[in-house]
DNA sequence: TCATCATGGCTAA
DNA sequence: TAGCCCTGATGAC
């Protein structure tokens, strides 16, 4: 379940598990088996994520690439590995069964493909800055925005802008920020901008930390509006993510839904009231 | 037990 | 814009 965090997650538990250790590397399934049979027994050098992508690094300059799309997943674990279950793409082994084992299985990702260097720079290069990484250069993700007549809603989730925000964060950023969703990026003010992406870092630091996405503020949490929390598959605390016609937490208002580039957009009408620029006639 | 939907994004058309 | 990847939670029967 997919947003950034989950992905600098995933890239830690592996270089923890599996850093500097010759690994076994397998696809049940077998739609990666050329490739892992390529890789099995070759050492893994570390892992690391950009945005929503994966990239293992094996030894000889060889990369694998993952991205779980909106459903893969890639569930760690400690221990000898048990029979795979379902479509196992790969599955990453090390220890050789002893009891300091662990192991790693990729199920349903849009995308496992083994890469080279060069390829996988390619890839890089389509991405915009990731909040979560501390070489990110926020300005090239400001320079897209400030030339951009796309809605704000949009460019946060248009991943060669911003790498990493998913479709929760780009809610619940817009909230905390009381900007409306349709806004164009040409009429956000760089302050607004740089508030919106430290916040980013913030937040999706946070989620690296705990698994979850959280973006309410104290005054918001249930403890303290004595309410019941949250409880569906994510389970963090937000303020619009999928609470379509709930009261807003801060204002009451119903929170609002509608469709933006094929992806489930919720605002509050009153907290994120619609932009009118200077030149807009008064009469609407 | 089955249908639907979802924290993505590529590709064909 | 639709199909696809082919998982897993949820809610309707």
């Amino acid at each position: 379940m997919p947003e950034g965090h989950t992905l600098r997650r995933l890239a830690d538990g592996i270089s923890g598990r599996f850093a500097g250790q010759t690994v076994a590397v397998s696809s049940p399934q077998g739609r990666f088996a050329d490739s892992a049979s390529v890789l099995d027994g070759t050492r893994l050098i570390d892992a690391e994520s950009w945005g929503k992508h994966l990239f293992v690094a094996f030894e000889g300059e060889r990369w694998v690439h993952v991205h779980l799309g909106l459903y893969g997943t890639f569930e760690l674990a400690d221990g000898p590995a048990p029979p795979p279950v379902g479509q196992v793409r790969m599955r990453l082994e090390s220890g050789n069964g002893s009891a300091r084992a662990s192991y790693g299985d990729l199920r349903g990702a849009t995308a496992c493909e083994l890469l080279t260097d060069g390829q996988r720079l390619a890839v890089l290069d389509r991405l915009g800055p990731d909040p979560l990484r501390e070489d990110a250069d926020p300005g090239r993700a400001w320079a897209r925005i400030s030339r951009s007549r796309a809605p704000i809603g949009a460019l946060l989730m248009d991943q060669q802008v911003l790498a990493g925000v998913g479709n929760v964060y780009r809610a619940e950023v817009l909230f905390r920020h009381r900007m409306h969703p349709l806004r164009p990026g040409n009429t956000l003010r760089r302050s607004q901008f740089e508030a919106m992406w430290a916040d980013l870092v913030t937040l999706m630091a946070a989620g690296v930390r705990s698994g979850r996405i959280d973006t309410v503020r104290p005054e918001h949490e249930p403890e303290a509006m004595g309410r019941a929390p949250r409880q569906d598959d994510h389970g963090g605390e937000v303020y619009v993510y999928r609470r379509t016609d709930q009261a807003c937490l801060v204002c009451g208002s119903r929170v609002r839904t509608d469709v933006l580039v094929g992806r489930n957009l919720f605002w509050c009408p009153r907290c994120q009231p619609r932009f009118r620029s200077r030149a807009a006639s008064p009469s609407r």
